[in-house]
DNA sequence: AATGTATTCAACCGCGTAAGT
DNA sequence: AACTTACGCGGTTGAATACAT
């Protein structure tokens, strides 16, 4: 493809902006608006590339941007977000309004992330998977379940797989389906699908909402009450037990 | 006070996706 | 349909700062 990467522009500013910088970036998105980042820092007089204006823009200078001091509630949110979400800092920061994904992002890695893995250091033995496990009848222990996710993937859809899907209906699934998988797996269907529920089953049967609709089902009501999402009740096969495997066991009765 | 170590977080990097041609 | 390009994302880095010795 060839596209020239921002660090090899050798002319171009890199480190830390300096307040003329902000100032500078600052002034002419209020005066033109965001957008067009390629062409922005050459319009607005900045030595920087655009990937970096509007890392800068969006992390730092927005004027909505809320900073520091977590709340116990936020974090809370973030929590249950990160089980049901995994890494998708852009999505979790999209419920959390003033809040940024680079900013969750590295307080998960510095506080939450540290706890999750100290805690999960003591539960399992040491060289194993730090992924949480639950026991099974037989006594052993499985994961709860699986992440398998592909990497920096754009969600702007999402297909829900329901435990005993009606055989009328049978669509391929477009996308990449990871071996791996394997019982009461989260996977995400290519491109940037994730895909909640049991894989005990062939996989057929999907449910494609129309785009921006996504955002709308992550919202709070939704971890009040799962039943309150239209596309569970599209489906009456799918119970609110399907989901125990997204929460924390030790939240689940 | 000086030095070493740990932590935080802004910024960079590379890749996937969507949109345009 | 194939190719190109801009944007957006998550992972990672490294400078600045805080803390410990």
């Amino acid at each position: 493809m060839g596209r020239i990467p921002c660090s090899s522009k050798e002319e171009l500013n890199k480190g830390a902006w300096t307040a003329l910088e902000d100032k500078l970036l600052i002034s002419y998105i209020q005066a033109h608006g965001e957008g067009n980042w390629r062409n922005l820092p050459t319009r607005a007089g900045l030595k920087r590339c655009g990937k970096s204006c509007r890392l800068r823009w969006l992390n730092y200078l927005r004027p909505d941007i809320k900073r520091g001091n977590i709340s116990h509630d936020e974090k809370e949110l973030i929590i249950r977000l990160h089980n049901l979400l995994g890494n998708r800092w852009a999505l979790i920061a999209g419920r959390l309004p003033g809040r940024t994904d680079n900013e969750i992002k590295n307080y998960w890695n510095t506080t939450l992330g540290k706890k999750d893995k100290a805690q999960t250091s003591v539960e399992a033995p040491p060289g194993k998977s730090t992924q949480k496990m639950l026991p099974t009848e037989s006594g052993a222990t499985e994961p709860s379940c699986k992440v398998i996710r592909t990497r920096a993937t754009r969600c702007s859809s999402q297909v829900i797989f329901p435990l005993r899907p009606p055989a009328s209906q049978v669509t391929p699934l477009k996308g990449r389906m990871d071996q791996e998988m394997g019982d009461g797996a989260v996977v995400e269907a290519h491109p940037g699908t994730p895909v909640l529920g049991s894989l005990n089953f062939e996989v057929n049967d999907l449910r494609k909402p129309s785009d921006g609709e996504f955002e709308e089902r992550f919202d709070e009501a939704m971890f009040k009450d799962w039943s309150a999402d239209p596309c569970l009740n599209d489906n009456s096969t799918v119970g609110l037990e399907s989901f125990a495997f997204l929460l924390d066991p030790d939240e689940w009765p």
